[in-house]
DNA sequence: TAGATTGTTAATCGATTAACAATC
DNA sequence: TAGATTGTTAATCGATTAACAATC
C-alpha cells in the first residue's frame, strides 16, 4: 500500500505525522469531508509544498482536482503511526509525574495499553492508579515474562535508570518513554523518544530573555 | 561579551542549549576542571566540529590547545540561556497534569519562580500545591497585576485555552509553556514552548512499529 | 618550541520551497 | 471540456561536517 519502505522516512518527516494526524481528527469532528494542501497548510501554518511532499513519502493518498478526503486521511496516518496495533506499556516510576502521566494520558488513542506500573517504594505498593495497581519493582521480571510488555515509560531518576533499563531491554522492552535525562542513545535496535521537560523550561527561558528587550 | 546578536541563533542552536547546560553541569559536578570539543561531543553523541560552532555563535569561550573551561563554559550558557535572572510564572490548570508539573519542577533551576496557581473548579481552590495555594481562575486578573508574572504554564484542555491565552496576554503574560493542544502560532511576540506528549508517544509508537519487524 | 585544540571558512548534506506537467 | 489540485522534479535554503590556519 505505501509506496516507501518505512527506513527510509527522515526524521523531520516523522515528527510531522502526529500533528496530521491532529488536525485531520478535528477537521473530521468538524465534520469537513475534504481539504486541499493548501487549506490544510494555512491552517497547520505549513506550506502547501511540504505537506504534499509529506505525504507522498507514503502514498499517493490525494486526488487531482480535488485535494484529500479526510476520514480517509485520518485513517492512513493513524495505520502508518501504527496507533490501529495497540501495543503493550509499562511504566516504572509512580512518583508525582509518573502517576500524571498515567492518569493524564489517553495511551489507548495513542498505539498503547498501559498494563502494569512499577516502584521501588513499598509504602506505595499496592495503591491503585487509574485502576492499575503499584507493583513493587522486584515483581517487573515475573510481570514481564508473563504479560510482554514492548515500551515502557520511564519516570524515575537518571541514576536509577541505568540498571533497569539493562533489565527491561532484557525482558524483551523495544522502546522507551524516556521521562528521565539517562541517556538512551548506547543501546542499538531500541526505540527511543525522549521528552526533557527541564530543557523545554530552558528553552524557552532563552527565547523569553531574548525577546523580552 | 557575547559576539552575536541573539536573534540571529538559529533554533536549531538553541534546542541545543539545555543539553550543552546538563551535560557540563555534570562534568563539574563530577569534578572536571577542562574538556575538549572532542571529548565532549564523543560524550554527548555529537560531532566536535558542531560544538565548536554551536558556541561560537555567542563567544570564543575556548583556548587553542587547551579546550574549555567547564565551570566557566556552564556559567556562560546559563547566562545565555537567561536563567540567572528569575522571571516569574504562574500556572494555569490544576489538574494532574499541573499538579504533577507544579510539584515535580524544578522552575527556579531554570530561570522562573513559580508563583501562582489557578484553577476554575471550585471544590479544589485553597489546596496546597507545594506551597502555594490553588486559586480561582476569577482572581487571575488582581494577581497579575499586582505580581507582574511574564510567563504562564498552560494545563488545560484546548477549548478553555483560546480565552484565557487572550486575557494572559493582556495582563502582560510574554511567554508560554503550552502543554495544551491550542496553537499559540497566531500571536505575535510572544515565546511558546509547546510540549505536546500525545503527539511525542505517537512518535514512539511510530518508531517502536517501524521497528520491529 | 612542539603538540593540541580552537575559531572559522569551505564543502557537503539534507530539508524545504517553488514550479509545473499529469490528471481527476 | 476547463479548472483545480495533486505528485514529483528541480532549485533554494539552512544546517552539519570537514578541513585547516591561527594560536595557546
Amino acid at each position: 500500500m505505501s509506496k516507501a519502505k518505512s527506513g527510509n522516512i527522515s526524521p523531520s518527516v516523522i515528527k510531522r505525522l502526529p500533528r496530521y494526524y491532529r488536525y485531520l481528527g478535528e477537521l473530521k469532528k468538524a465534520g469537513f469531508i475534504r481539504i486541499s494542501s493548501r487549506e490544510l497548510s494555512e491552517r497547520m501554518g505549513l506550506t502547501a509544498s511540504q505537506i504534499r511532499q509529506d505525504l507522498n513519502c507514503f502514498g499517493g493518498f490525494g486526488q487531482q482536482g480535488y485535494g484529500y478526503n479526510i476520514q480517509q486521511l485520518h485513517q492512513e496516518i493513524a495505520s502508518i503511526l501504527g496507533l490501529d496495533k495497540i501495543k503493550k506499556a509499562i511504566l516504572i516510576g509512580a512518583g508525582n509525574l509518573g502517576r500524571a502521566i498515567a492518569n493524564h494520558m489517553s495511551f489507548e488513542a495513542r498505539g498503547f495499553q498501559l498494563i502494569g506500573i512499577f516502584d521501588k517504594k513499598e509504602s506505595i505498593v499496592g495503591q491503585m492508579v487509574r485502576g492499575i495497581p503499584i507493583r513493587h519493582i522486584d515483581n517487573l521480571d515475573e510481570f514481564c515474562r508473563e504479560n510482554l510488555p514492548v515500551i515502557a515509560v520511564l519516570c524515575i531518576p537518571s541514576e536509577e535508570a541505568a540498571s533497569v533499563v539493562d533489565q527491561l531491554i532484557k525482558l524483551g522492552i523495544k522502546g522507551f518513554w524516556n521521562f528521565s535525562h539517562y541517556d538512551l542513545s548506547q543501546y542499538q535496535n531500541i526505540a527511543v523518544e525522549n521528552v526533557h521537560l527541564g530543557d523545554s523550561l530552558m528553552t524557552l527561558c532563552y527565547n523569553v530573555t531574548h525577546s523580552l528587550k
